[in-house]
DNA sequence: CAGTATCCGATGCGATACTG
DNA sequence: CAGTATCGCATCGGATACTG
């Protein structure tokens, strides 16, 4: 447990969702942590599969996941370099209620499209 | 002011995880919608509820759920004005993974918060 | 009571170029 | 291969003042 002058750093978050919005309501955090949650994978790799992202906005998803706990990442001591990334024990358990997340964000797509057809219709008139 | 292509960007969304993170991952709209999981509640009701949010965010908040379909808003005719925000079934169907999400985030905030220290120690040496 | 208008600083993100 | 540096625009969100 965190000494109590640790805990009043810690606990400066008043609300814990924010840590975890702030990590995932992000472009790109998301897509990681689903390419990761095969396997183990390689920088190039993540970039070539997730596609659309930029290696500026990769290296920086990637840090913060790391820096929160969700990603570990390993540096072999190789020509080339080789710098591995794979889902931390937290990472893993995260996938759960994620899952659940995008399993509703499929169902309900098509129906929040339509809510936003008809928002525009009644502003136009 | 709207750009005049607009509309078209309703369809243009690839994935249909990013409509539900454009609208939960921002400050403010689960706290409302926790808030309104209860029961319909008024606008002011609201205000002095979630506490932190002004009155401009609430409201743009208020209207972007309203405008993807999870919250509804019925203005009564009468002096002083009465408006009411309720869920829709949309957003009702949305409660369960939400829940899911905010449940993990309780559990591992301060898994979260100790990986953050741990970060920001080791970026000190 | 229930908002909207305006201003402004902070952050997000992409594009491009450079590096060990 | 695996990144970082710099620039620039767009959006987010707070503060304040105003309105029907």
């Amino acid at each position: 447990m965190p000494s109590a002058s640790a805990s009043t750093i810690v606990f400066e978050q008043p609300c814990p969702i924010r840590d975890v919005l702030d990590r995932i309501g992000d472009q790109w955090s998301l897509l990681v942590l689903e390419a990761l949650a095969q396997r183990t994978k390689r920088f190039n790799e993540l970039h070539r599969e997730i596609g659309d992202v930029s290696r500026q906005m990769l290296s920086r998803t990637l840090k913060r996941l790391e820096e929160d706990g969700f990603v570990s990442r390993t540096v072999y001591a190789e020509v080339p370099p080789r710098v591995e990334y794979a889902l931390t024990d937290l990472g893993r358990s995260f996938l759960g209620p994620m899952q659940q997340l995008v399993e509703w964000a499929d169902a309900n797509h098509w129906a929040i499209c339509q809510a936003r057809l008809q928002a525009r219709a009644k502003q136009r008139n």
